[in-house]
DNA sequence: GTCTATAGTATGATAGAC
DNA sequence: GTCTATCATACTATAGAC
């Protein structure tokens, strides 16, 4: 099916985000990427922190559903199982896992300074803490509430930190995977123990 | 003492990156700052990217500096709580740690783009591993080195992670200081147990 | 909805006086 | 070394035709 033009533009804009990181993305540029007017994207937007916004919202969309897909198609029945794949999910070498991560990247970084993306920034990393934190849970239903939602945060902030040095080429890939295992291997350890 | 404009100059870019980013920083802005003129910043550093070059070494002599003292001033005979004090130095609302981590995420997500960057932020990343690690090892000098470099990459990059939710206001101070000490109990109980 | 053309402005950089 | 004044351009955003 054809896609309509403001789902082209910001599959463009996640590719040049990925490319220049969002500072570097000019609405110029992004119409020529995206083969579409100069104009038709402040039409579809509004102005550039309006294509920042979508552009966050469709990442986080298209970053769900690959995440649903591969686990329902890997038929994960073992509770750990969805967890540890969920979490190695996005250190793969694909194109579109790079654009998610970098982009995640780059608004995380451009959250520091600007006060607008921040809320939603804020918003989607407490779902996403939440839904690590339901799967640990899903493992572990004894542990309480509070523990999960704290070892929670502590793998997605360690994901945050090891995808970064991946995208800067500081890690290999297989480095951070076994980081990403050790760690939930960790932590389920100590939230066993209790 | 009086503090020639060169270094009045880097100090005042200092504070603007930690307030708009290394993408936001104008001269102009720079030169209000700085309490000088416009044609004085190009003087003295010849371009727009002479003054980042100059500010990222400034900032790193500075946190180099501030990291010593600090654990020096603080008699420190047991090794965990110089581990402990080290991690937790990058948690602090002052303007030199808030300047100092926000240049430290700039650098890293820059790095993403920029291709000259990544040597010099892999290898500062190495040496702050293993400086980690080490402390790692006085704390428990039986863990294999291995181990202990695991354990500190996790560390390191958990508070990359937790210093970018904490800057972009994802985090308070207060949780991202509980949850570092959570993970530096958790890998110390870990490799204890070995 | 989409395009072309252009206005408005912010910003990097330089020239030249002192 | 330092300042003022100004140029050149890159970029966001809008207007108006189709």
């Amino acid at each position: 099916m054809a896609q309509d033009r403001r789902t082209v533009i910001m599959e463009a804009a996640a590719r040049l985000i990925a490319r220049r990181g969002v500072r570097g993305l000019r609405i110029e540029e992004l119409a020529a990427e995206a083969g579409v007017s100069n104009g038709l994207i402040y039409y579809h937007f509004k102005d550039r922190a309006g294509v920042l916004r979508a552009t966050l919202e469709f990442i986080n969309n298209r970053a769900e559903r690959y995440t649903a897909e591969h686990v329902a198609a890997e038929h994960l029945a073992d509770p750990r199982a969805v967890l540890e794949q969920t979490l190695l999910l996005e250190f793969q070498d694909t194109a579109e896992v790079r654009e998610n991560s970098t982009a995640w990247g780059e608004l995380r970084a451009s959250a520091m300074f600007d006060v607008l993306l921040r809320a939603d920034l804020a918003e989607a990393t407490r779902v996403w803490d939440g839904e690590v934190a339901d799967l640990i849970a899903a493992v572990l239903p004894a542990v309480p509430g509070d523990r999960a939602l704290e070892a929670a945060q502590r793998l997605t902030a360690l994901l945050e930190g090891l995808s970064g040095r991946w995208l800067s080429e500081g890690l290999t890939l297989d480095r951070a995977r076994a980081l990403i295992l050790g760690a939930i291997d960790g932590e389920l350890d100590a939230l066993g123990r209790v």
